[in-house]
DNA sequence: GTGGTCTAGACCACA
DNA sequence: GTGGTCTAGACCACA
């Protein structure tokens, strides 16, 4: 569920925020549905409980998870998550955008690639 | 020419590289023109020359630049550094449409807000 | 009776203390009248029994209640446990107080707001 | 400027994040001035710098300060800061009427005895 | 068993 | 010198 790149320049506890962060806001788990034990997952992905412990510590701050003491995390139920991931999504395609302009990325380009990454990986078939 | 986020994450160094990066690659800055001195552009940021000593260094590695001892930086004249970036930013693209995917996004959404976004900013008037 | 925010990073026990405190001192509850089960509760508030345990035994150890070996637990009969909460209360004001003027509040807005605290809610009409 | 209890329940972090935010809300902490180093103020409250780094990167999320890699952190310029603090301390007046009002405590008595506590300080003299 | 706090200490990136 | 990340390990509170 987690997958971690050892070599990223990303700080590991930031990898597991944002994957967590992606998984709650699409709804793929399911509010108040419990989140790996720290200890658990920190065994699995063979890191630092404390690492774990700092990125579940962030998710908490910013509303995805809440803790209950002496049970577990679990998923906040909470609409603007989503919301807010997606405005999040819309300003890095403004930046992309910005760029793409300066590299001589015309809207056609843009679009037209946009298009084939959407189609390119549903059905690998036809 | 140069603008720098001080509140920014991203290191000060990071922020030179990248945005000459641009400059060079989208042909705003022409090839075997000088860049600024390091202590010219030091100063002009008021920040530490070695952090620019250390963005053009890697400016250099990567080809965008030559330097020419007790002369200067140069840009260099390599039409594959366009290339180049135009390719991370088709990578980008794909992360940012999987990204898309899974918040929701459909491909017609993405596509409009994408050409509004083409078309809101001010074009330079011909 | 008693509500337990579950979310809350106030510990269950403790929520469960303070609301006896507070139903006790200001005489919801009539001295020697029972409480319920440590079980009854437990089963009400599907929560660990031990938790319930745990209160009751801090609640008894503040004189709040006493427990009758095989009958069940009372409330005392105290009367400086009013008072005791009473000094509480006026000692969190003085941290509130002191808070307020940090911030900039003065007199006058504190006691407006606070006025206004105490008309804005429902009167039990008589 | 920091005074930690060390017989408190508040986790040490917690008592410094706390106090920064009312020294930068009030004001008492200019815009865009340093903080004290990590090790610093590690140092000088004889506590490991890991927990200084829990606290401040705490108050870096929450906006109360940004920080400057390799240089240091320093206060945010945000008039919302002391908005939101304010929102939060009259909420927590609210909360405290609810409860005088369950101890019996008059309106007329809780603001005599907040008039107090507002005279009380400024002026020990007369 | 669950999360949370803290220390000691190493090591890196950045300016 | 500055902050930031991570590990190892202890110890506590809670359910």
């Amino acid at each position: 569920m987690i997958i971690i790149d050892y070599q990223s320049r990303k700080p590991i506890y930031e990898q597991i925020v944002e994957r967590f962060e992606l998984l709650i806001a699409s709804g793929a788990l399911d509010p108040d549905s419990q989140l790996p034990s720290v200890r658990a997952l920190a065994m699995n992905l063979s890191i630092n409980p404390n690492t774990i412990q700092k990125a579940y510590a962030m998710l908490e701050e910013e509303g995805y998870i809440y803790s209950v003491k002496g049970k577990g995390n679990y998923v906040s139920r909470d609409a603007r998550l989503l919301q807010r991931q997606q405005q999040s999504f819309y300003r890095s395609m403004g930046d992309l955008v910005e760029k793409g302009k300066l590299l001589g990325v015309t809207k056609e380009e843009f679009v037209g690639e946009a298009e084939k990454f959407y189609e390119g990986e549903e059905e690998p078939d036809d």
